[in-house]
RNA sequence: GCCCCCAUCGACUAGCGGCCCAGGUCGCCACCCUUUCAAGGUGGUAGCGCGGGUUCGAAUCCCGCUGGGGGCACCA
């Protein structure tokens, strides 16, 4: 039998960090068995429904590069025959009716349990088992119930889901058994914590896919940082690309307990998958990036600049703060600048041929050689009244892009400045 | 309160009875490189929660404790 895995979000908002990461797990498992993965959409509690949910969650999902087959499918649609289902239960006795709604009758004694995958054996006493009530008496399906019965519609094969739903499942064991069908394998994975041991929540970061997008994350990166969350191929590799992860992804390594988020160390993995780039995808990244983000930078010149910050920065994020300069104005603190340094920057710099880096490069040296000065102590009034700043790309680079005849106005203003 | 789950460096983890006085990665610290910031290089810091067993031998198995998390809805 081939392997079918669900994925199962419910439409209550944006797409959260911790239910990618169960979400990936579902979609390492399938790609790497040939086997199918579906989505669907948990909407059987309509009250807590969010317009526009069910689009951004997709959008979200194709953003990460985590595909789904079939169409989209939601819980509501299974109302019919959920209400089927119950009303046949009725007949048998093995549900009834309260108050307008139908509960499940579970049983009284013994236990019920199952082999997690992650787990190893989990069972419960049925004494603790409620009478679920499965159709609410407005004729709604409850979870409990629809997820069981769509899990079974659907042919599911594994349901890898978080360890919050461990208490729910020896209920929907019983109502499978009661439907006479044989139930998945089960694989409980740990929820994702902040670094207070607490449900990753907005309070410790980003937690959105949309944040992690915004903030200039590569969606490779973000795969492969949450995929080492719970599972790992053995102690050494980290970076893997993603086909790799499909290939040596088991559910047998995933691990019980819970990891934490870390978010330095997300920014590590993106900064490598960054500089990993090749200049062109780079470029391309950068430019998509900006242009997302409403920037209306020339495309030419956000590409000229990308080599000088691919090394650079973490997240693409920070590339607006970190090159504002090469696009607009500056305000130097005057502080920071050197009136007599400047001016002799000016002329040193005012014959350069041709303006290029490696021509910038030898003049400055050379002014360093005459003022008997270090680089970093000469650079450093330079780079302020050019790029406004003490942090900046290199500084001849920086030079040859802005041009000769911006740079040495803005030499010229921070000598007025200064004075 | 009841039920369930979890427990290796600050973090992610490797380890599934001897190969471990515990390995890798991030972080942190130091040094090197260096035009700033990064990146890179080298070295370092730091851990098997506690107590009982089992065994010739335990991070690894068992029990208890402690700590953390989750569930107990006509939410999912």
């Amino acid at each position: 039998m081939s392997v079918r895995v669900r994925m199962a979000p419910s439409p209550t908002g944006l797409l959260h960090i911790g239910g990618v990461h169960t979400f990936l797990f579902n979609w390492l498992y399938a790609r790497g068995r040939e086997g199918a993965c579906l989505l669907r959409i948990e909407n059987t509690d309509t009250s807590r429904e969010v317009r526009e949910a069910t689009q951004q969650i997709q959008r979200s999902l194709a953003w990460l590069g985590i595909d789904w087959d079939g169409p989209v499918t939601f819980q509501l649609d299974a109302m019919d025959r959920c209400r089927e289902l119950a009303a046949r239960l009725v007949e048998r006795g093995e549900a009834y009716e309260d108050e307008g709604a139908i509960r499940f009758h579970m049983p009284d004694e013994g236990v019920t349990g199952w082999d997690d995958v992650v787990r190893g054996r989990i069972e419960f006493p049925n004494e603790q088992l409620e009478d679920v009530v499965i159709v609410r008496s407005d004729g709604r399906p409850t979870y409990n119930f629809a997820s069981p019965v769509e899990d079974m519609d659907d042919a599911i094969t594994h349901v890898i889901r978080g360890d919050d739903h461990i208490s729910n499942t020896p209920k929907q064991l019983q109502i499978l058994r009661a439907l006479g069908h044989e139930p998945p394998v089960y694989a409980h994975i740990a929820n994702i914590l902040g670094t207070d041991g607490k449900k990753l929540s907005k309070r410790h970061g980003a937690v959105s896919v949309d944040e992690f997008r915004v903030a200039g994350y590569l969606p490779d990166a973000l795969v492969n940082f949450l995929a080492l969350i719970g599972w790992a191929p053995d102690g050494e590799t980290t970076i893997m690309p993603r086909a790799e992860i499909v290939e040596r992804f088991t559910l047998e390594a995933v691990s019980a307990s819970p990891g934490t988020f870390d978010y330095a160390k997300l920014d590590w993995m993106n900064g490598v998958y960054l500089r990993e780039l090749s200049p062109e995808a780079y470029a391309d990244e950068v430019v998509t990036y900006l242009r997302e983000r409403g920037s209306d930078w020339p495309e030419a010149r956000v590409r000229a600049m990308a080599p000088l910050v691919q090394e650079k920065v973490g997240k693409l994020g920070e590339i607006p703060a970190f090159t504002g300069f090469l696009f607009g104005d500056v305000a130097p603190d005057p502080a920071e600048l050197d009136a007599p340094l400047l001016e002799a920057a000016e002329r040193s710099l005012a014959g350069v041929e041709p303006w290029s880096a490696q021509a910038i490069e030898t003049a400055l040296r050379q002014l360093c050689e005459e003022l008997g000065q270090k680089p970093r102590k000469v650079f450093a009034p330079i780079r302020v009244a050019v790029t406004g700043s003490r942090v900046s790309p290199g500084l001849y680079e920086s030079l040859e892009l802005l041009g000769r005849e911006t740079s040495l106005a803005r030499i010229r203003h921070g000598v007025e400045l200064a004075a």
